[in-house]
DNA sequence: GACTTGATTTCGGAG
DNA sequence: CTCCGAAGTCAAGTC
């Protein structure tokens, strides 16, 4: 494990640092009064003010204040890290293309910088996301409803691919979408889109004469099934216009 | 400005330092082999490496790797940092509530800690946003097609406020989507329940009696206009089957 | 490459 | 507080 560091280093000191910390592919990490300014798919100027900036071998850097989740500006990886000093100024430099994209930070102060070898370590295990709800309605599908029985996830339709495609105790054919959180109407929607692209299938495979046919009554009977925690009252609305049922479940079991 | 930074310091070292800093009010910065574990909304567990570790005043905790715009683990802004040593490793946990969230991060090794007192410098000025594309629109409605007259802007109606709300050549009603860039299929249902919405509306208005209903031939003929610099061919698809058009117009004038 | 969708999305604004 | 939609969204998988 190799970490340099230097504090209050002037513009040149700064500069060799960094250039080597490019050269070697380290994590940087730069606290300093600058301005920023971005130009690429939008265009921001940010002015003078100290923030940390974190510069990674695989291009992408960040600029930091003291507040929120989010880089006030930033690049995404892909892009090449430059650095110079140019009229008094520690002028650090990230470029991408497609689409061209330039982040320029200029330091009129450094007042620390430390870069460290990092490689590896990062593979996360998350549980309770979307998939992790497929699995659980895959390995019980009695939990979307008594009778339940998938056919095909990801199943592929005119207007893209369905979470899970099955048909209920019924037979009948049901589409259903899955949502690891709460819902608004635009989940409806997408259902929607898939339910209709289906209607629209099998109703052509009728008039092909496909002998499957037969198992249905009507092809404006496939139905659609929202499963997700809890739904809002507008997505509610949408749902119950269209016909829709909603299933609440979460994406692991509680507890 | 107060920078401060330790080199290699021992688990009691860095905890003061880290407790100072909270007190302080500093932007964290610490270099160190971690693992990483989080459970709230989700749940994660990252093994051992070396990672960076930025620690807001603000509550925000950031895990970064040495890949992506986005840190491998993090905790949102309004939670709170706390810092203990625990079975020889360093703990820096971050908790909040609503919902309850928590990120633990055990060092086994600090390689660096620095910290400095960083306040505003927060306020960026962003061009090229989709209330660049309005304020264009409403500068000059021809834009969107000749005789187009601009009523209202995040005009309400049942599915929620549209983004401009006007009138064409002919005095028919038209509802604009506006998208700062390419979109897909989920822009056209956003239009579609708008223009359903005002569909709905107008109809009950004239049921009503409501006099202006004279201006009116049909309610069936509100338009939808989608205003992005660009679409899908799936998202024209759905465009076409609604009857809506697209204007192609980028948020800012080129060039 | 473009396209589509998920995300511990985050963020801001309105109700 | 919830709801809703924008974002320089990012990132992953598919075509």
């Amino acid at each position: 494990m190799t970490v340099t560091s230097v504090h209050d280093p002037s513009h040149r000191e700064a500069l060799w640092e960094l250039e080597d910390a490019f050269e070697r592919g380290d994590l940087i990490s730069v606290f300093g009064r600058c301005t920023v300014s971005y130009e690429g798919r939008a265009a921001s100027d940010l002015g003078d003010g100290d923030r940390l900036l974190v510069l990674k071998p695989d291009g992408a850097a960040l600029v930091h204040t003291d507040e929120g989740r989010q880089p006030v500006n930033w690049q995404p990886p892909g892009s090449e890290h430059r650095a110079a000093v140019r009229g008094g100024r520690l002028r650090v430099r990230s470029t991408r293309t497609n689409p061209d994209e330039t982040l320029t930070v200029r330091f009129s102060d450094v007042h620390h910088l430390s870069a460290m070898s990092v490689t590896g370590g990062r593979d996360l295990t998350l549980h309770g996301s979307e998939e992790d709800l497929r699995t659980r309605i895959l390995e019980r599908p009695e939990l979307v409803e008594p009778g339940f029985e998938p056919r095909e996830v990801e199943r592929p339709s005119s207007a893209g691919p369905m979470d899970v495609f099955g048909v209920d105790a019924d037979g009948t054919p049901v589409v259903v979408e899955l949502k690891r959180r709460r819902v608004g109407p635009d989940a409806v929607g997408q259902l929607a889109r898939y339910v209709r692209a289906l209607r629209e299938e099998l109703g052509v495979e009728e008039r092909d004469g496909d002998d499957s046919a037969a198992d249905r009554d009507d092809t404006s009977t496939v139905r659609g099934v929202l499963v997700a925690p809890s739904i809002t009252d507008r997505a509610a609305e949408r749902l119950a216009e269209r016909g829709f049922d909603h299933v609440a479940l979460e994406p692991t079991p509680g507890e």
